[in-house]
DNA sequence: ATGGGCGTTGCATGGAATGCAACACGGTGA
DNA sequence: TCACCGTGTTGCATTCCATGCAACGCCCAT
C-alpha cells in the first residue's frame, strides 16, 4: 500500500539470498540506483541490513533481535515450554512447538531429541505445510470457508510418495484430523521421519498451537511412535489447561491500577 | 534518510515491546491513525507483522524466517559450531559464539552448559557490551579512532562492583585485551558468573568473531575456569584456521564456471 | 436508542521520494 | 603517468505519492 515502504522492505528477503551491492539491489528492485542507495541507508540506520568491509550489503543484526523479542512475546511458549521438555525427557525424541499465522505453520520452539540422528529443522522456519502433522492441527482448526481457500492455493510437492497430493486429498486429511483430534506424518515428508501430533487449545477452544513428537525409524517403528500418541495427547492439554488458565478469555481491558 | 520507511521501521522496536493497537501505533509514531494504518498493512504484506484476533498487531513470522537465513549466510557460525560443540562436549559449559557489527556485539550460536544451572543468554540478543569478554576482544581490535569513538558514545552500567566504570577503564582494558589475545569477564555481568574468550581471524588477521567459555561459580571456580584459557584458545585457532582456509581472502571475483 | 471509541476509506494538497546528471574515487590497463 | 572504466555518492527539479483531514461504518456500552 505504500510504494516507498514496500520496496524497502522487498530488500530483505533479496538480501536473505545472500550479500549483494548497490547496483544489484537496484536492478532487483527495478529502481534507480540513488534510489536503492537511500532505501538501504534508511535500513542500515535501523539495523536491518549490515554493511561489510567489501561493501556489500546483507542483512543486519536487529533483525535477530527483533526475532527474539518477538518469540518472547508468544506467552504459548514459554507456557508450553516446561513441558515439552518433560516430554523429550520421557521419550528421548525431537518436540516441536507451531503456530499457524497467515497461510504459514511454523516452529516457535524445539527440544532436541536425545539420539545422535536427528531430524533437520529450525525455530522459524516455515514447515512443509501440506504434510506436517502440527499444520494439519492448525490448519483443520480453520472456519471452513479459509480452509478451502487456502487449500486452493497451495501447493502440494511431492516429497514422498506418501505426501498430501493435492486439495482434495488435503481437505479429507484435514476432516479426519479435526474429527479425531490429532495428527500424523508417516514419511510424506521425509521418507524415514514420522511424527505425532495434538493440538493446544485456548479457553474457547481453538487451536492456538500445535505440538509434535518426531523420530526418524531408524530409532523408533512408526508403531511405537504412535504408541506415544496417549501420551502427547495428555501433554498437550495439560499445555492448553495452563494456557487457558493463566490467559482471561478475551479480556484485553486495562490491568487494575 | 526515507521519512516514510522509516517511519514503518520504527514500528518494529515499538511493537517488540508488545503487542499495540492502530492508535498507539499512531500515537507513538505521531502520524495520523491512518497512515499508521497504510504503513502497518505494508508491514503486514511483508509478514513483519501480524495482526492477531483482537486487532491489535504485532511482530510478524517472517521476521524469524529472515533473521534464520541471516545467521545461516554468517558462514563463521557454521564452521565454527563443530568447534563449539567438541569444547561443551570436553568441558560441559555453555559455549558462545559472538560477532560485532555497528557498535553492537551479538552471540550467534551457543551451546548449552550440561550443567543445571545455567546462564541466561539468547541468540541474537546484544550483549553487554563493556563487560563481556567477547567484546573486548572484538572491540579491541578495532582501530583505534574508532575504538576511542565508540568507547566515548558506550554507557558504563554498574551492573556489579567489578563492572567497567568508564571509557578510560574500558580503552585501559581493551589495550591489555589487544595486547594478550585473549579476555575475561570475571564478575562484571553478574555477580558469579565467569567466563574466558578467544577471538577467531580470518585470513588477514583481524578479529571476526570470539568465543568464550561461560560458568558461574557455583560449579567451577575463576581460577578452574582460567585453567581452560588454553584450550579454548587452541579451539578459537582451529577455528580460525579452518575460516581463513575455506573463506578465500578478499577474492569476491566470479567462482570459476 | 444513543453515544463514544475504534478501524477504515476517498480525496485534495504539499511534501517527499524519485531519476537524472555530474561528481568522486579506486582500480586496471595502456 | 595517464586515461578510462565501474563503483558509490550528491544536488537538484519534477512529479508522484504519502499525508492528514473529515466522514463513514461498526461494535460495544451505557
Amino acid at each position: 500500500m505504500s510504494q516507498t515502504v514496500d520496496r524497502a522492505l522487498s530488500i530483505l528477503p533479496l538480501l536473505a539470498q545472500g550479500p549483494a551491492d548497490l547496483g544489484q539491489v537496484a536492478d532487483r528492485l527495478g529502481v534507480h540506483k540513488s534510489t536503492a542507495l537511500r532505501l538501504l541507508r534508511t535500513l542500515h540506520e535501523h539495523g536491518l541490513v549490515y554493511r561489510q568491509q567489501d561493501q556489500r550489503y546483507r542483512l543486519g543484526a536487529r533483525l535477530f533481535a527483533l526475532a527474539q523479542e518477538a518469540v518472547e512475546n508468544l506467552d504459548v511458549r514459554e507456557i508450553a515450554h516446561p513441558h515439552l521438555a518433560a516430554l523429550n525427557d520421557r521419550t528421548g525424541h525431537t518436540v516441536h512447538l507451531a503456530v499457524h499465522e497467515d497461510g504459514e505453520v511454523l516452529y516457535i520452539d524445539k527440544v532436541e531429541s536425545r539420539y545422535p540422528v536427528r531430524m533437520y529443522s529450525r525455530i522459524g522456519k516455515p514447515v512443509a505445510i501440506t504434510v506436517a502433522a502440527v499444520a494439519k492441527l492448525l490448519l483443520a482448526d480453520l472456519p471452513e470457508p479459509e480452509r478451502r481457500a487456502l487449500a486452493a492455493k497451495l501447493d502440494y510437492p511431492r516429497y514422498t510418495p506418501r505426501s498430501t497430493p493435492d486439495a482434495a486429498a488435503f481437505l479429507q486429511e484435514l476432516a479426519t484430523v479435526r474429527e479425531q483430534g490429532w495428527a500424523t506424518d508417516l514419511g510424506g515428508h521425509e521418507e524415514s521421519i514420522n511424527c505425532v501430533a495434538a493440538p493446544i487449545r485456548g479457553a474457547d477452544g481453538r487451536v492456538v498451537a500445535a505440538m509434535s513428537v518426531s523420530a526418524p525409524n531408524v530409532v523408533v517403528t512408526a508403531e511405537e511412535l504412535l504408541a506415544l500418541l496417549p501420551l502427547v495427547r495428555r501433554t498437550a492439554e495439560a499445555i492448553s489447561h495452563d494456557y487457558s488458565g493463566t490467559t482471561p478469555p478475551k479480556e484485553t481491558e486495562e490491568s487494575p491500577a
